[in-house]
DNA sequence: AAAAGAATCCCCCGCACGGGGGATAGGCGC
DNA sequence: GCGCCTATCCCCCGTGCGGGGGATTCTTTT
């Protein structure tokens, strides 16, 4: 599909054990011109400008400025930077929203190294990559939509309704309604609870 | 200190990515007799039975049998294994446990390659690794009193004041006292933000 | 075509929440 | 003894929160 030496990646991670290991196992494919590595999205950017990668891997849970705001900037910047994203815990709604969000790709850290190979040259080739596989975790959470998943998010960052509305461009009555849902699919019965659920549930994850 | 392709290493490690990634990364060391994989703890027992590794590289985060677990089986059955603990975010709480419950270091996922190598050469040496250095993360916690973490503890069930007074054997007015200082400690604007930070922090743990 | 779910918006209402003031004890350091 | 911190308790007060009831548009699934 790809000849030969003619990809460029870039590896966003900020554990320096998955950049270098990814680096180390990807190395060895004839596929790749050339493999960079950022350790944040400070770092990532000006490398996007000047290498423009073919694909960027991409570590949704990293310290600062979080993941999801590392693929908004690249896709709008660089619409033609195929981001195939890399993450601890595939929850189906995280996915949907990496994909809402312009991923052209969703890859647990658990496929295996021949999967990444493979995801990474068909999302190069302009594929998609969504495995709808759950992930060997808890997951016994009753599936939060991805707006939903996007108002939790917020809601842990101390934002009233009012606030959160002004956010996502929507009224605070529907700000409520989510809230409401949210609740009752995690059996919550106040904020506070919902949030702690969420990171026991790992749908939100203590390593951004 | 090791003579070359004398170390016999185990990695556990639920990503297949992480795993195949440090193989990549430390194949290439001659320090290495054999280098192994195990995906879960079931997986690793009998290849610790088998391959009688000197170093074993755990991850904690792991989905099923936590990698606590993991860790005292180990330590207690083959107590000549030296098991390091590779982890993605180091709180000191749990580097504390991990060196309790037999851990002979305790490394973080941000460390390079340098370091891991290091490490690894040190553990097998019959050595120690407890770095105390704080991790590249927010960290700036102001220590919550012991009362104020049992207080923080009881929000992220959904407590409410009166509820978390009658828990405690207290008045609701001092819980809210309590309440009022975890807020200001954390820089949380309200409960949700408070248990959010918590668990950035490392205060509240997911995998209990 | 019909059913189901997601996302959006609206109403009423009671009360718990969180901010602002305090006070009184006990423990620890020096 | 004096200061500092923690834990405990108390008041007032505004408003944001969460529960209850709805409705409408979509898309997706059946």
């Amino acid at each position: 599909m790809n000849p030969d030496n003619s990809l460029r990646l870039l590896i966003i991670d900020d554990h320096a054990v998955v950049r270098e290991g990814l680096e180390a196992m990807l190395g060895v494919a004839p596929c790749f011109e050339r493999i960079a590595t950022a350790a944040s999205t400070e770092e990532a950017l000006p490398i996007c400008e000047s290498l423009r990668p073919h694909v960027v891997l991409l570590d949704l849970r990293m310290p600062g400025s979080d993941g999801f705001n590392a693929l908004e900037i690249i896709h709008q910047r660089w619409t033609d930077i195929r981001v195939l994203v890399l993450s601890a815990s595939a929850t189906a709604a995280e996915v949907k929203l990496a994909r809402r969000s312009g991923a052209a790709g969703y890859l647990s850290k658990s496929a295996d190294r021949a999967t990444l190979l493979d995801s990474i040259q068909t999302v190069a080739a302009g594929g998609f990559v969504f495995s709808p596989d759950p992930d060997p975790y808890p997951s016994s959470c009753p599936a939060l939509s991805a707006r939903e998943l996007e108002v939790l998010r917020h809601l842990g960052r101390g934002l009233s309704r009012e606030e959160l509305g002004q956010v996502l461009g929507i009224s605070a009555e529907t700000v409520k309604s989510h809230i409401k849902a949210i609740f009752q699919k995690l059996g919550a019965a106040d904020r506070a609870e919902a949030i702690a659920r969420a990171y026991e549930l790992g749908l939100l994850s203590a390593e951004r």
